[in-house]
DNA sequence: CATATCATTGAACGGTCGTTCAATTCGTGT
DNA sequence: ACACGAATTGAACGACCGTTCAATGATATG
């Protein structure tokens, strides 16, 4: 019945893996990698649980894979994200590649489970939004800051932040961030506060001193 | 003559169950509720994995136990975190109870696996900080907005983004949103940031650029 | 056609999981 | 002292896990 599979030896036998590949972020995606067996991602590619292993060796080496494709998918995106703007920072750097597995959907289950390269990916994009802030101090279109680096990564994180937390927000506010980021009405509901409390602030005077807010008075 | 006296056993083996609930506390919040097995919650408590069920019904009864516990703790804390001034909005709610079993970190972690507790908890938090943001507004400490839930929904999401991703935020800038709250110096890397942009923003002018949710003003 | 090669499979193994259950301890009322 | 019920235990069960391994199927080459 599988009269789409190949002329395989060594060379297009890689759409076999890709497929595990994939269903393996996707179903990471969904219900986290601890709850996804490897079972399950068999019969989602399509091939016995065994093949898995013998292909990636462990499930936490296709676990890393997958890492590592997410954070190379996100990294060929990245010049989209910086062009949005500076004030969504790098909150649309995830973006969607059309028909691929839920990369934005992935990254924002496994931001938690801290693995290495989705670390190291985080540290880059911070230190290039914080590089291009740098820039738009520069050509002033933003504000100096007493903590260049520190005002990138708080932006980040919360920008990362909403992403993890984005049932959340979306049962909040109706604001679906793992919608297609084409449609700007998805994402609204978040924007415009967020752009708000970005270029007005909240405070209707400059909290003068005291950070923090400890002592009231 | 006295309640106290089967009460050795039967009014006080609260004890026991306390002693339970606050090992799986611990264990959820360092390890992931799915990575915790009921056999490491009873060696922490010090009893038999076959009490825990008995007391408890089911390991998810459990876990529906420490997030009623958890969000109770973190209500009666709830005016405190309040009172530490609408900058950090609601991320100054979860403030550590001494002694007890860390509910913060048990909050950071189970925000992402979404529980009924937890949700209907965000809820009320973020209506009591629109709540109180809008006394803030009409006592003229805070500028008006054209979303005022939607202000409320989106920074008390980013507090708790933050507080998720601790680990994170912790790497990139050295503030430790899980020390004691006492010690304002650990939070400063954030605080200094966040409180800077939610006073000033970060915009030197209102943005002209074409950013994904930009429509009319 | 024969054969070596390699992707792929199905069954099984050891281990851990949550949970069950009969048995045992222990405090207490009579 | 005795019995009874509650608290607690240890052993076991079935299910599922990741992984191993010998066997199978297909294919390109001689």
């Amino acid at each position: 019945m599988n009269m789409r599979s190949k002329s395989a030896r060594s060379g297009d036998d890689r759409s076999t893996e890709i497929r595990i590949r994939d269903a393996a972020i996707t179903l990471f995606a969904e219900h986290g990698v601890a709850a996804t067996s490897v079972r399950a991602i068999a019969a989602a590619a399509g091939v016995a649980p065994s093949l898995i292993i013998h292909r990636y060796g462990s499930k936490e080496a296709l676990r890393t894979a997958c890492d590592e494709y997410v954070a190379e998918a996100l990294r060929e995106r990245k010049s989209e994200g910086m062009r949005s703007g500076p004030l969504l920072g790098p909150l649309a750097t995830p973006h969607e590649a059309r028909g691929g597995p839920p990369v934005r959907r992935y990254l924002a289950r496994t931001l938690i489970d801290g693995s290495p390269q989705v670390s190291a990916m985080i540290d880059t994009l911070v230190d290039d939004a914080a590089r291009y802030m740098a820039e738009g101090v520069e050509s002033g279109l933003l504000k100096p800051t007493e903590h260049p680096y520190g005002r990138a990564a708080v932006l980040a994180i919360w920008s990362l932040g909403a992403l993890v937390l984005h049932e959340h927000l979306e049962r909040l506010t109706g604001a679906d961030l793992l919608a297609d980021q084409d449609d700007p009405a998805a994402i609204a509901a978040y924007t415009g506060p967020a752009t708000e409390m970005l270029t007005r602030g909240i405070t209707a005077e400059p909290d003068p001193g005291t950070p923090a807010g400890q002592e009231k008075e």
